[in-house]
DNA sequence: AACTCGCTTCGAGCCAGCCCGAAGCATTTA
DNA sequence: TAAATGCTTCGGGCTGGCTCGAAGCGAGTT
């Protein structure tokens, strides 16, 4: 008759910890971050931060990299950003307006990485110009594939042959690329390895600049004039 | 430099309790639920059951309305219960297949109610269904709108005639209708007014019947020859 | 009015789990 | 080899918050 206990309440309460939370928060950025970075950035000690890194590599929020001496921490997968997301949307939105058009909250709701995509205002932009330019189109089961007006739009964002060529192999894979609510503005955005690569160019071109210790990104001058074209719509 | 707490640890610990997620899972059907149902369903007191139930209510996770000397709870919107199956998503990951597969989760798997529309495979289908038949169309903004199939699969699935005029009109909102992530399938559903209108009238048409005090969804005889015309692609 | 029913508020008990000091292990540097 | 660095494990203190008994309150019932 009593039902059971529902496996997400375990999952919550690692998320409900404050100190764990804010280690979370940072690792939503997308970088790997070490143990003792973790603890300085939420100020505990180095024991206290490890035992919370056990619990939430044992649950699979976390994903470790050992090097060397160091201990490299990223967020296990898109799932758990996408669930850290949804949280947030939840928990902020009593006052959604008021809060994103904090001057604080403006750069985050304009750009910012969700675990390693492009989300806010301009990761909407992108979704709607992938799918208005015929870069990607709708494969039969949700999710996209790359389409006619690929190779041109890609070598335009100043990608190598070689990588397009990659690609388009890498295409018909299942979570290439698939659309997920974004939170902040109640709309689509693209993420899957696609998404994935294409922040990660636009990082290294030079068009966007992630800001230290948060998620925001901003958009450079050249950066500005090179996406301006590439999400028209 | 220290980051402030994060509002979502917040709202985590509020579903972190075993009993308080017990009483979310119960609200996840949609149906509204009287303090005392709740407290008996979870097997706690109704003084402990009270006290929960105001803070999830002063969280906004619920909404409450009060008639007679009973109290009645609804979870507060769709957007709770898209975060409530974002935890799920990751909590029951790790074992995913065998889990589902297992015969207790096996209706729960094939159609289930989703706060108030449908999920599971045939929430897929229906999905996929309605994009086939071009009963609804994209618009511009990532949202989906009533398409030129509409009128004529509206009254195949025994909508009368004012329903769908009423449907045509409200077509064009904001949230009528919108695709996001299915947990157990991975793969999109529908949701939206629009999709809550549907579940609605195949509970009401007694194609589909509501699992007592559970999310299940089963296809009664005829329900089942009618969905899988108005589910084909 | 008196009684029942559904729910809430108050007070106190109790326990899970966060936290740090101390000690230990592994890797790198001197 | 010895020392420093990064991290983990162990042990014990402490507290937030879940829980229930008792009591109270409003709405319906007799």
């Amino acid at each position: 008759m009593r039902s059971p206990e529902p496996r997400f309440a375990r999952t919550a309460a690692l998320i409900a910890d404050p100190s764990r939370a804010r280690m979370l928060t940072l690792l939503l950025g997308g970088e790997a971050r070490s143990a003792g970075e973790l603890a300085r950035a939420v100020s505990i000690t180095p024991q206290t931060a490890s035992t919370h890194l056990t619990q939430l590599l044992d649950a699979g929020l976390v994903k470790l990299r050992a090097q060397g001496r160091h201990r490299y921490f990223t967020l296990a997968d898109a799932d758990v950003a996408h669930m850290l997301e949804a949280l947030s949307m939840v928990a902020e939105r009593d006052d959604v307006r008021s809060r994103w058009d904090t001057p604080a909250y403006k750069p985050l709701k304009y750009a910012r990485s969700c675990y390693c995509h492009l989300a806010g205002e301009l990761g909407v932009r992108q979704h709607d110009a992938l799918l208005a330019q015929g870069v990607l189109v709708q494969s039969a089961e949700g999710s996209f594939a790359l389409g006619d007006g690929a190779a041109q739009w890609l070598k335009e964002a100043h990608f190598d042959d070689e990588t397009i060529a990659a690609l388009q192999r890498d295409s018909t894979k299942k979570r290439f690329a698939y659309s997920c609510m974004d939170w902040s503005e109640r709309r689509e955005h693209m993420a899957g390895v696609f998404a994935t690569q294409l922040l990660a160019h636009f990082i290294e071109t030079g068009w966007l600049r992630k800001d230290k210790a948060g998620r925001a990104l901003t958009e450079t001058p050249p950066g500005a004039r090179a996406l301006a074209t590439l999400f028209a719509t």
